[in-house]
DNA sequence: TGACAGTATGACTACACAGTAATATAGTCA
DNA sequence: TGACTATATTACTGTGTAGTCATACTGTCA
């Protein structure tokens, strides 16, 4: 299984990317801009649920749960399929977490970055 | 240099996540949801640029340049420094890239998918 | 068939923020 | 000092959308 991140020279093919290709980009990241989203994400995690046990997991509203279970639907990083009176939502994209955990990492060094200059300023 | 995508086990660290650092994440990617700091994200990856010439590599606006470069640096992934009259911005989060290769890969994927039932359709 | 449970949706409010035009600020050089 | 350049900021408008309430839809079971 190659990973992307040995695959060099996108740097290229980032400078000839067009506006469209980059509104796709910017909407992709547009969708896991809302903590309610997130928070379904890592609610499916584990295994695919129905609607009510996501609301019980999540705290969220029913109608905000669907709602938001739509939007990550349409782009493609959850998958449904309808089972009797329950719908069945799935992850569909895996690297979702990859990214989550490529964001964990980066916001860690940006705090403990500060951290460090907290501890300078409060040790001079 | 260890990958992060080596590292396993952070499926219970995100279910460990509070609120907090959810919208910290959330906040993260809702900054590289708009195009046009996308844009000036990709036009400094060859090196560091003044605003003048963003506004240039962009054809965005003066204002919106520096409004967008703000933010862009309050979240940490761009640096500034100030040589006379210029303030030179800088790529600070090298991560960045690997997050939008990551977003290109799994929309490909995507596409490729949907290319495949629509010319499944057609040949059917 | 009716009653019910699970899910989706329409209409609405509130809020965040991208982009703009005009202006302010900061640094340079004569 | 004043004229000039590069950048930042202020005040504003317009748009998108999260979340909510009420209601509609859909499938199940008696």
């Amino acid at each position: 299984m190659a990973n992307i991140f040995q695959i060099m020279g996108n740097q290229s093919k980032r400078r000839r990317m067009g506006e469209e290709a980059l509104e796709l980009i910017a909407g992709r990241f547009r969708v896991l801009s809302e903590a309610s989203r997130l928070k379904l994400i890592i609610a499916l995690e584990d295994g695919e649920k129905n609607v009510s046990s996501l609301v019980k997991a999540t705290g969220l509203t029913q109608a905000n749960v669907s709602r938001q279970l739509q939007t990550l639907t349409e782009a493609g990083i959850l998958g449904r399929r309808k089972e009797g009176l329950n719908v069945i939502y799935r992850i569909a994209d895996q690297t979702i977490f990859d990214m989550c955990d490529h964001v964990c990492g980066s916001l860690q060094r940006r705090i403990e970055g500060q951290a460090e200059v907290f501890s300078s300023r409060s040790g001079a």
